[in-house]
DNA sequence: CTAGTGACTGTTT
DNA sequence: AAAACAGCCACTA
């Protein structure tokens, strides 16, 4: 798992109330087109990391969950609604305004 | 070594 | 708007 390291210490500098997505934090980690490599890292963390996982989105701003779709997306949602992060009825997180270091904001 | 899989993404149907 | 495709590459069987 060290070898995601890259991975986790840009996941760790999204500051509380913003979000980033997979394709992003490959590119910051200096692996562009790796975002599959950072799905894989993550489901590899376990509950105590001190990673904030849940401010990683997908490319269309929706959560992304293979193992429990239902229950984790739930958990997801709630610890990124902790943060003030709003979304819409679709289901999806408006990026245009929460993407890190991409604020648009309304 | 080959094949299948996947917390992804941009392009093309 | 939605689905299919094609890259991507670590990991497992």
């Amino acid at each position: 798992m060290e070898r995601y390291e890259r991975f986790y210490t840009v996941i760790r500098r999204i500051p509380k109330g913003s979000v980033a997505t997979y394709g992003q934090i490959a590119r910051l980690a200096g692996l562009p087109g790796r975002a599959r490599l950072v799905g894989y890292a993550l489901g590899l963390l376990p509950d105590s990391s001190d990673v904030p996982w849940y401010r990683v989105v997908n490319a269309a701003g929706a959560i992304s969950c293979r193992r429990n779709p239902f229950d984790e997306e739930q958990r997801q949602r709630r610890r990124l609604e902790r943060e003030k992060i709003r979304f819409h009825a679709n289901g999806k997180i408006p990026l245009s305004r929460y993407q890190w270091e991409k604020g648009a904001r309304d």
